[in-house]
DNA sequence: CGGGATCCATATTGATACTG
DNA sequence: CAGTATCAATATGGATCCCG
């Protein structure tokens, strides 16, 4: 799955990973395992911070069932699908002004290397 | 001015302070030191920086007038501009529904401490 | 006025190892 | 499987002082 490029710049919705959490439960209840296994480099710890943080926010709801082995499943709420709309919206800015953003900074940072040099 | 409670969570645009730059530029150039004021209690290190990476993004421009005392203003582009249309949209997001991520906050903190109590 | 330079406090993220 | 615990690295922001 493509994630949108909204992880490199400029806009941030909570911290580094939770974007992708939501992304990544657009569609349905997933498991820890599998959150982990589709982000990048995560470590459990962080992982399981972000979890705690966007279920004390609301965003989505952890369930344990009580099974061996365990398993547990994340699920967005409606506040967490309403930050999905945004996010598609910051999203879709990105993909329209990144290239511009990107641009500037190449003129600038030449324009930089021509003075120094 | 009313800065929106974007600040507070959960979506950042660029940096801590990047946000309440736009704010302060949409309706015109602002120097330096008008910025400084205007803003909570920003070091000139950090206000330095701040524009410095707008500016090479291209977000804003900066004019410097050979005049003594220095006089430096700083200008917002079409961009940065474009940017200030996501940041609306943003805030409009966050004024509706941080209401609701509170609500959220309070309900699950006063469940750890009746469970820790 | 508009910063630059230096040093420091803290928040955030990661690495690694271990467990009910 | 789904975490927790401990420790370390780093990034960010701030304090303070100084200068052209």
């Amino acid at each position: 799955m493509e994630i949108c490029p909204s992880n490199a710049l400029p806009v941030r919705i909570g911290d580094k990973w939770t974007a992708w959490v939501v992304r990544l439960l657009e569609h349905g209840p997933r498991r820890f395992t599998e959150l982990r296994k589709d982000m990048g480099r995560v470590t459990p710890k962080v992982l399981t911070e972000t979890l705690r943080a966007m279920e004390r926010d609301g965003m989505l709801t952890r369930t344990e069932f009580d099974e061996i082995p365990p398993r547990v499943e994340y699920e967005l709420t409606e506040l967490g699908h309403s930050l999905r709309a945004l996010l598609d919206h910051t999203c879709a800015w990105t993909r329209e002004n990144l290239p511009l953003i990107e641009a500037a900074r190449r003129a600038n940072d030449e324009a930089d290397h021509a003075r120094t040099a």
